[in-house]
DNA sequence: GCCAACGTTGGC
DNA sequence: GCCAACGTTGGC
């Protein structure tokens, strides 16, 4: 099989919760407590090899801070059958797992990010789902073209 | 299946 | 704190 050339995400934190630095010092992390159902489906689209920007949310500014890659695909998310955690899901059955998710590994961060308004003046809706006002997806695809324009401004700040 | 009420996200 | 834009829930 020839090789597939990588998609490209989008997946935001608050960087309160887990941020970039996080990531950075454990070198990759399960990408667990997503539930919310689009966005579980377009974790399970990802391969090894893809490429996530890491988007921080609900932080002065937001913006895209830097970059991961998926390593691992279709894992369990443990935290739906551990009764501490707040992703709790008493619905979840050990037989048939509801939420799963990939490992993610920390690439890089950059230099300056690129922020929530510097994306907004960049780009409009219809070119990423992104900057669609009261968005609420955590995890989101970017095309090709639309990557590898906010890969051009991040590597040319 | 419809839809109103409610809850959450997250920028501002 | 406000509110737009959804997603979820539950009665019917």
């Amino acid at each position: 099989m020839a090789s597939q050339e990588p998609s490209y995400w989008l997946m935001k934190s608050e960087p309160d919760a887990y941020g970039i630095n996080d990531l950075k010092n454990e070198k990759q992390t399960l990408w667990d407590g997503i539930r919310n159902y689009q966005a579980r489906n377009f974790m399970r689209e990802m391969k090894v090899g893809d490429q996530v920007f890491f988007y921080h949310s609900n932080c002065k500014p937001p913006g895209i801070v830097g970059l991961m890659e998926v390593i691992e695909t279709h894992l369990v998310d443990p935290t739906q059958f551990d009764k501490e955690s707040k992703y709790f899901d008493s619905k979840s059955k050990k037989s048939n797992p509801k939420w799963d998710c990939p490992k993610l590994k920390y690439r890089k961060t950059y230099k300056k990010m690129l922020s929530l308004k510097e994306i907004n003046e960049e780009f409009d809706a219809e070119e990423l789902i992104l900057v669609r006002k009261g968005n609420r997806l955590s995890v989101i695809p970017i095309t090709t073209d639309i990557a590898k324009r906010i890969l051009n401004i991040l590597t040319n700040i």
